[in-house]
DNA sequence: CCGTGTAATATGTATGTACATAATACGTCA
DNA sequence: TGACGTATTATGTACATACATATTACACGG
């Protein structure tokens, strides 16, 4: 004879609003009410309808009560792609090549991008990612220097800066923007694909708090490139 | 003069964590021990720190205790993408346009994809999405008939399938996968672009509860079209 | 009629207590 | 030494109660 739980609550008031006994816009039943019902203490109730609400399922609001709201499309979500993490898990063996190392002035759209003050050098890194025998990213980077200094004295030659900065820096912010293009002649030869073959592009940002950490060009090959989202599974 | 909330036990024990006083691996005190810091009861603190957990900072075990874990790759989440608002959103005119529906029997590979019984008829159409006077997407998509029979009798001339999907069917799991592709001929006149410029392609698959509702090749220019995925704000 | 102050009300949260549960630590016995 | 059962312990959850807070509804005065 256990007690009731906020569980049972939960089940079964999500019950009913997937039964269609409680539609969207409906107020359900108060707080009190619940707990007369299923013969538990208030708070029990509370606790089950603010886990409703934080999935999105209904909306509370003081002395208005709690609505259904509509099956919204909820938010994808996926995995931030480690590069390593991303090959490996397909079998292929990863391997990783540094291209080029350098402090510079980066070009006006990365120096906004960075927030870097005008004149100011960033650390540019160029590098390919191998699965197995095929090209699978190459990474053009530009790492603010002034957010993580640390960064000039890394030499980036056995590991990739992804993995360096995810040990060094504790991220706050992590922004994608994706693309599709053509490939440019150097990205070509670089990912041993044609000239103007299709390249999926991925523009990563990064923030330490309100201070840029870093901005990376990711490019991949179209034909074997896939990216995956998927909603959070249901209740 | 407040009481101590779990607000308070939830953002100090974050600023230990966030300032190195508690590394990744380190065990949190334990509710009894924070509570009489806090001077508060231990229910109090369990909130904060169940929360904690919940937004993945630490990780509880009974008995074990709580632990910080590393500040890991959250998830990105993105918006699902619903063609009509991405347009609007930009301030474009939206318009649509279908360009065919029939039933018909999918190919094997949409028929895996719907889990149609092979020999059976499913809902094809195909449409075309304007931004303005430019071609925003073209849309290639299958519906299940056996999980939507009410798609046999819509006729999609007004609006677009995924409008009408939205409304027709309480979707409870929807996933995507992302590539780019060179245009084949085909796209590049829908698209308005020239055959083999890069397209920005979307497969997007929906389910009601375990039967596949529809599946659809979602193409878009490569030169313009971009989408964007964040990290959830931090705590 | 309109704005404003106030009472009513549903949710939000803190507390002390009690018991449940999972997992570890440890002692016992073969 | 190793397998097994048991005590210990930290978290998990339920409850009754009390007070806080946001918001609505409504009465009242200009």
């Amino acid at each position: 004879m256990s007690r009731v739980s906020y569980l049972d609550v939960k089940a079964s008031v999500l019950a009913r609003i997937r039964g269609g006994e409680l539609a969207p816009g409906d107020t359900v039943p108060g707080e009190a009410a619940l707990a007369d019902e299923f013969g538990c203490a208030r708070v029990t109730v509370n606790r089950a309808l603010r886990e409703l609400a934080e999935a999105g399922v209904v909306e509370r609001r003081r002395k208005a009560g709690t609505r259904v709201l509509d099956p919204s499309p909820r938010d994808a979500s996926m995995e931030i792609p480690s590069v390593r993490a991303e090959i490996e898990a397909t079998g292929a063996a990863y391997r990783y090549e540094l291209l080029g190392r350098r402090l510079a002035v980066p070009p006006a759209e990365v120096r906004a991008a960075l927030d870097v003050a005008a004149g100011e050098k960033a650390l540019h890194l160029r590098c390919r990612h191998w699965a197995g025998g095929r090209a699978h990213q190459f990474e053009d980077r530009w790492i603010n220097l002034e957010t993580v200094p640390k960064a000039r004295e890394a030499d980036f030659a056995a590991s990739g800066p992804n993995d360096w900065l995810i040990r060094a820096v504790p991220l706050t912010q992590v922004e994608h923007v994706f693309s599709a293009a053509n490939a440019t002649p150097e990205e070509a030869a670089l990912l041993g694909i044609a000239p103007g073959d299709a390249v999926f592009v991925a523009e990563r940002r990064t923030w330490l708090g309100a201070r840029p950490v870093t901005r990376a060009r990711l490019v991949h090959p179209g034909a074997t490139y896939r990216l995956v989202a998927r909603t959070l599974p249901p209740l």
